[in-house]
Parts: C-alpha cells; sequence; structure tokens
DNA sequence: GTATGTGCAAAGAGTTTGCAGGGTA
DNA sequence: TACCCTGCAAACTCTTTGCACATAC
C-alpha cells in the first residue's frame, strides 16, 4: 500500500493546482480516502467525516468524491449504472467493454486459472468466483474519433 | 459461444427440473438470454419482450432474470448495490473481495499487464482500464462456518 | 468581495415488493 | 382446481441536482 501521508499530500497538491478549495469537509474526505485500506463507501466515508463535522451532509460526500474521481485521484469500483446479463455462458468469464457504444465481448484469455490460484494462495481466501473486464474503446468507435 | 439451441434447452429443463411454469413472457425472456451475445441490460429485454407480449412488465422481467440467476443459468454482471472507492491507489488493481464481511484486499498480482495485451490484441480494443476482481470468502469467515 | 462549496430537500434512476387477478400444469 | 405467475403501483436504495446560505481565498 502507498503511503497515506504522501497521498494525502498528493491529493491535497492537486486539488490546490486545479483552484479548488480546501474546507474541513473536504480534507477530511480526502484524509479518509488518502489512509484507506479497506475501500470504504460513500456512507461508511459520511459516517467518519460526521464525527469530526456532525452537521456534513451526504451529498458533499458525494459531490467530494466525485470530484476527486474526475482528478483521478480515487478509483471508483463498479460496474455501471445497471446491471447486464448474460444467459450464453452463465459462469465467469472476461469481458472487453466499449465505453462509447457499450458493446461487451467475450474474449477467450489464457492465464485466468493461474492468476486465480495465485490471489488465492496469496490472500488465503477460498475463491469462489471472479470478474475480469477490461475497459476500453472498440475498433468501430476508434474510427469515430 | 455456447450454441443458442442447447442453451435454451438447457435453461427450460433446469426450469421444468424444478417445477417452475413456463409461461409465455418466462419463455421469450429465455429465449433472448439464450441467444444474448451482447450482454443485454433488463431495460433491453423488456423492449425485446414487449415486442411479443406488450403488456409484460418491467417487474416480470426482473423476477424472471432474477429466478434464472438463482438457477445459475445467467451471469450478473455488477460489481455491488453501491460503490467502493480507493483513494490510496487511485489506479486499476486487482481486489480480493469477501462475500461475508465485505472485506476487501489488493493482492499483488503479477501477469495482469501481458492478460491485458492479448484481450487487446484480440478484440482490436483499445484498453484503457480494467477490473479484475476475485469475490470468494477471507481466513476469518471460512472458520466461522 | 466574489466565486466556490455546503447543506437541505426534492427529484431521478434502477430495483424490489405486496397484492389482486389471471393462467399453467 | 390449486397454486404459481403476472402486472400494477408503491416503496426502497443509491445517487444527483437546484438553490439559498456560508465561507475559503
Amino acid at each position: 500500500m502507498a503511503d497515506p501521508q504522501a497521498r494525502l499530500e498528493q491529493m491535497l497538491a492537486r486539488l490546490k493546482a486545479c483552484n479548488f478549495r480546501l474546507t474541513p469537509q473536504r480534507l477530511a474526505v480526502v484524509k479518509i480516502l488518502a489512509a484507506s485500506v479497506d475501500h470504504p463507501g460513500v456512507e461508511r466515508i459520511y459516517d467518519q467525516v460526521k464525527e469530526v463535522f456532525p452537521t456534513t451532509s451526504l451529498a458533499t460526500i458525494y459531490k467530494t468524491v466525485a470530484l476527486l474521481k474526475e482528478l483521478n485521484e480515487v478509483l471508483e469500483i463498479r460496474f455501471s449504472e445497471s446491471s447486464r446479463f448474460d444467459g450464453n455462458k452463465p459462469y465467469p468469464h472476461p469481458h472487453v467493454i466499449c465505453l462509447k457504444c457499450k458493446k461487451i465481448l467475450d474474449p477467450e484469455l489464457a492465464g485466468i486459472e493461474k492468476l486465480t490460484q495465485e490471489a488465492s494462495h496469496r490472500t488465503g481466501f477460498r475463491i469462489v468466483n471472479h470478474r475480469l473486464d477490461f475497459i476500453g474503446i472498440c475498433p468501430e468507435c476508434q474510427t469515430q474519433e
């Protein structure tokens, strides 16, 4: 894991560089995210910020997180607004998803089993499932750029 | 991709084996999912079913898809109810997620770059991002089983 | 001082649920 | 016929937005 202090300074520097103001609420959210090892959700960030600033609103957390995401200072772990389904291959397999046209392909990839074993071995988890999605631009949409 | 006809029969057989009734709406949904190559969302399935049964409701689609998911006949592509954030490593990296306690770890895994290149090469996509999540049970939760 | 950020409340999207009526087996 | 399934509407969750007030710079 990266050094939380360094991450904090990096994030604050980015905010300042882009001329965003440093409010107490923002600082609290940034601190939590910089030190996060457990990938908190909005609600958990909210709870922690409220301990220091009880009047903070959920909307502020959402806005701050969205801002940091915009600045590429946080990673959002989420698939999409809504679910997509695969009835043809109802077992885990890799997807390649086009950002523009939302097309989803199923590439044949070797090496996932090995990666799964490696993950299991390193963490002690019993892995029962996985999700591997590559996000990018498909050939058709590339020509329209 | 699997043979759509075979998938259809497999799905219908599973429904029958579990004593679920075969209604026209259900059949329509199953047909669409069995032949799906593009991972449709609920709304798209809904639109297609309505072409044949205009009175069909969205709720029925949701219920049918949930049933098929229960029977392991469709795969849902979705992260979770709500987003989780990582401000410590704000770039794509693998996650290992515990189904029980929702803990998320960041294992160090080799071989993702290679897999990314392979996906790009096979599909022609320009890959800008990826998501690799292993879902399972963590060591602590395993002992509580 | 001024533009930006906050907090509140309402709106919006996606999904789930309860219930009465209708259709499958 | 008996139970399951459907369709409708309401409820629910997560997230976004509009607006008036507050505040960082």
